[in-house]
RNA sequence: GGGAGCUUAGCUCAGUUGGUUCAGAGCGUCUGCCUUACAAGCAGAGGGUCGGGGGUUCGACUCCCUCAGCUCCCACCA
């Protein structure tokens, strides 16, 4: 059958993934094999794949497919996270657009809701994946709310409770107005916003509640909290406002008395040394609140809007209030001015709503125990960071962490166990029966009905840092004295973690903390953090600016391993990606090249009889020791993660050396047969070379793979074993890149002069070229007769050098003597300036006693080299003349 | 405000302990080719005073200082 000039994936790449697939080749079982397990970084389980999906999972599958090749027993878990701030808002959207409000629902009419829309979009992204050849385990496939998961979180809940780890309390914490609920302080971002700093005049009260004609400056960015203002506060040494000392101001509009308080909090230099101090709606207002106990008046709610607190523009939104109350201040002749300011504000990494700072009740982690451990196993090695860069970032994070409020005011969700009482005191436990038998012991008349369970649910990551060990085994998750199960024993450890940086801090230190605290071991050895796919002008890929492609798209246009390829040439590790489609491009055209010399080597009919040319010969031996060389290059770049540079490296091996070298050379006459030597050299090649490239490119691999003899029955190149690199000769590799050169060095001379390919040259040459790859010279070179002679005599020609042999062309006829000529005089020039350099390295003392003596030795080579140039170029020079 | 990192060819990046012709790769560019696997290709060529300045050293892309620009992380100055 006559393959096609162009190699087409669509056709190919659903073919062997089902059949990968029906013949379980993804599926792991423990056995007496060395394991290789990662697990997912599990996407929002209704999210859809993006290029930053595309990145990591590329790089996971290059992995696992390299460990498979290996020998190992790989294992590579899939699953999707119920990502409950980001599903649950989607689901809160989907129903408003149906006219449903959430606040109309019961919970349980919620959820029912919410599980339907996982029905529909969940494993979207997984069946995504599949597109792209992920070699996961998918009989493995797991869910952070799949029942036996979610028993593994409550378990973690009971488990730290009742270590001490786990309380109650209310603090100030993140409010989320769009998501309602708090969030944890790793999900604000603090980005720069410019806003307005109002300066507003509180006037002094005459002690009745009645204003003096005396006022005071604050400013605030902040003028729609003033009615929660419990105080003014001044630095005592402030010796501008001593004379405020003890007395007391009106708030305007509503001209509440409030006190003048010290605090040595308040920097004098800063605004205008007077603070209005907001206790329920500032982190700080609320530490000097509690210092001087001031009244906490909570005037905003769960959306953001002003109460009935507030007493004036109830129910505006914040940031309408902000301008109505402007306006309103000027006209109360309150507004003294107003400045632009530039100030961090905090946005909600899920919904991008202004963080409110709000007093709450809420539950929280105690860190500081679990972040030590957690710091310890990065230090010690026992976990790498890949780049080592994120070992300061993440120090510093360990060693300043904060308790973790894991509480949500949400529905979509592991609901936390605790229990309360009529009364308000608590039980925490396991189940609702636990619990009830609990709470009798508290107090033996609660019945099932008068016990209630808390409405807020866990933060997605206190589900997720349970991942490595959950997807295993999910008794073993709140149960660290328990033996773990088979699978857990086995795969636990896992090897390998990549994810991006953006979650060292939810989601890796937290694993590494579960896994510390309940397996007494760490959950993987190397993380590897990829970097932030960005478009080609280094912007963020968003929906609102376009740049996204879709993956599916580029799929179906270039083909799965095209688009593989594409990410990974420009991938290392910590670096943002800069995406084009270019390098997709790029991906298939390396698909289409390994398509064609495939389609040449399947061509060739082998003639029995037929002799093994020298040439032939001189490629065999050459590439057999090339393709080891290169192997053990590429598992030297693999140990390290520098996918990109394994990758480059088989690419060049493929394309430059293997294409545009060997298989010129070992390439019969046309119409003739080839040689059985070489023909089964270079089929074995052809083997190696596709192995090396499956766990990049898959599809087209096992395409060819197949193709090129009759496999047993499941036989597949995913589960062949990895060549490894035996020795090699670097000395004759050298040999043969000299003959090459000496061969680009004939072609540039073609060029130069005009001259056919076709027209068969003569080369002569003084000096020592290895006789071995003269064959490389004359076949590609396209040259009839070398000789090696004494002197170039007194023909026409041009003479150039290879290394430090001398070669030379007879030309006649098309050799312009003042061009050669001036050529030689400027190669000399160049010669003698850099033998001058070299000398006066080796005349300086200092530098012979100091050196190395091979760096010493170096330069007298050099030296040599360049002496014996320079009197052959001037042997030229003079033969032209 | 604190911390980390980056700056090498037109673009994206390698350059591992200072010393092999170490100034590199891929892409792009230019020139010539539809050469019997491949124009999604073949062959050849050009291109950088390694961000600026200073220092250490026999020797600096590499180490130190400084300046400039960029990026990221952390952070409660209203």
């Amino acid at each position: 059958m006559e393959l096609p000039a162009k190699y087409n994936p669509a056709e190919t790449e659903d073919k062997w993934y089902a059949w990968w697939l029906k013949n379980k080749f993804f599926h792991s079982e423990p056995d007496e094999r060395e394991p290789y397990t990662i697990v997912i970084p599990p996407p929002n389980v209704t999210g859809i794949l993006h290029m930053g999906h595309v990145l990591n999972n590329t790089l996971n599958d290059v992995l696992v497919r390299k460990a498979r090749m290996d020998g190992k027993n790989a294992c590579w878990v899939p699953g999707t996270d119920h990502a409950s701030i980001a599903t649950e808002s989607k689901v809160v959207a989907k129903l408003k657009a149906e006219g449903i409000n959430k606040e109309d629902l019961t919970r349980e009419e919620f959820l029912k809701y919410a599980w339907e829309w996982k029905e529909k979009h969940g494993g979207i992204i997984l069946n995504q994946l599949r597109k792209l050849g992920a070699s996961c385990d998918w009989d493995r496939t797991k869910f952070t709310m799949d029942p036996d998961l979610s028993e593994a979180v409550i378990n973690t809940f009971v488990y730290f409770y009742k270590k001490g780890y786990i309380y109650r309390g209310i603090r100030m914490v993140n409010w989320d107005p769009v998501g309602h609920t708090a969030v944890s302080d790793e999900e604000v971002i603090h980005r720069d916003t410019v806003s307005k700093f109002y300066h507003l005049r509180y006037f002094i009260s005459d002690g009745k509640g009645n204003p003096t004609d005396k006022y005071i400056i604050i400013a605030t960015t902040r003028p729609e909290t003033i009615m929660a203002d419990a105080a003014v506060c001044i630095n005592p040494e402030d010796e501008r406002y001593h004379w405020l000392k003890g007395k007391k101001v009106l708030i305007p509009l509503i001209d509440k008395e409030i006190p003048v308080i010290e605090d040595s909090y308040v920097e004098m230099g800063f605004g205008t040394g007077c603070l209005k101090v907001t206790p329920a709606h500032d982190v700080n207002d609320y530490e000097i609140g509690l210092r001087h106990n001031l009244p906490v008046i909570d005037i905003i709610d769960d959306h953001g809007r002003l109460n009935e607190k507030a007493q004036i523009l109830v129910g505006e939104d914040r940031f309408e209030a902000r301008k109505k109350i402007e306006k309103m201040l000027e006209e109360a002749g309150n507004l003294e001015k107003t400045e632009d300011y530039t100030s961090p504000v905090g946005y909600s990494e899920r919904t991008n709503a202004v963080i409110e700072p709000r007093l709450s009740m809420q539950w929280f982690l105690k860190m500081d125990a679990l972040a030590k451990d957690a710091l310890e196993s990065v230090e010690s090695g026992k976990v790498k960071l890949i780049p080592d860069k994120y070992r300061n970032t993440y120090r510093h994070w360990m060693e300043n962490v904060r308790d973790w409020c894991i509480s949500r005011q949400l529905w979509w969700g592991q609901r936390i166990p605790a229990y309360y009482l009529p009364d308000g005191k608590y039980v925490v436990a396991a189940s609702p029966e636990e619990a009830l038998e609990e709470a009798r012991k508290l107090d033996p008349a609660v019945t099932a009905d008068s016990l209630r369970q808390d409405d807020d649910v866990l933060d997605t990551w206190f589900s997720s840092w349970l991942w490595p060990i959950s997807v295993f085994d999910t008794h073993k998750a709140g149960h660290p004295e328990a033996d773990p199960n088979r699978d857990l024993a086995y795969y636990y450890p896992t090897n390998d973690l990549v994810t991006g940086p953006d979650i060292l801090f939810f989601w890796v230190a937290r694993m590494i903390m579960a896994g510390n605290e309940f397996m007494n071991d760490v959950p993987f050895h190397n993380v590897y953090l990829t970097g932030i796919v960005r478009d080609k002008l280094g912007r963020k890929m968003s929906k609102t600016l376009g740049n996204s492609p879709d993956p599916l798209e580029l799929i179906a246009k270039y083909g799965a391993d095209g688009v593989r390829l594409g990410m990974l040439l420009c991938t290392s590790a910590g670096n943002d990606i800069l995406f084009d489609e270019s390098q997709v491009e790029q991906g298939r055209n390396f698909c289409n090249k390994i398509w064609n010399a495939y389609r040449l080597v399947r061509g060739w009919t082998v003639d029995g009889a037929a002799k093994q040319p020298e040439a032939a010969a001189v490629a065999v031996k050459w590439f057999r020791n090339k393709l080891d060389s290169v192997l053990a290059t590429v598992e030297d770049h693999y140990s390290k993660f520098r996918i990109s540079d394994a990758l480059m490296c088989i690419y060049k091996l493929f394309w430059d050396d293997f294409c545009s070298w060997y298989l010129e050379l070992v390439k019969p006459a046309y119409g003739a047969g080839i040689d059985a030597e070489s023909y089964k050299a270079t089929v074995g090649f052809f083997d190696s070379l596709l192995k090396m490239i499956h766990p990049f490119m898959p599809f087209i691999t096992e395409e060819l793979w197949q193709n090129m003899e009759q496999r047993k029955e499941g036989e597949t190149i995913m589960l062949q074993r990895m060549p490894v690199a035996g020795d090699f000769d670097e000395k004759f590799i050298s040999e043969f890149e000299l003959a090459c050169e000496a061969v680009v060095s004939i072609r540039s001379i073609r060029q130069q002069k005009g001259l056919s390919p076709k027209d068969a040259l003569e080369l002569k040459f003084k000096g020592d070229f290895p006789q071995d790859v003269l064959p490389v010279v004359t076949k590609l070179a396209n040259i009839s007769s070398v000789e090696k002679v004494e002197s170039f005599g007194d023909t026409a020609g041009v003479s150039f050098m290879v290394r430090t042999i001398e070669m030379f062309v007879p030309l006649t006829g098309l050799v312009d003597t003042a061009e050669e000529l001036a050529k030689l005089e400027a190669a000399l020039d160049y010669q003698e300036k850099f033998l001058a350099t070299v000398r006066k390295k080796l005349s300086n003392e200092r530098f012979v006693a100091n050196a190395p003596e091979q760096v010493v030795a170096v330069e007298r080579k050099k030296e040599a080299d360049s002496l014996s140039k320079i009197e052959s170029l001037k042997a030229a020079i003079k033969a032209l003349k």
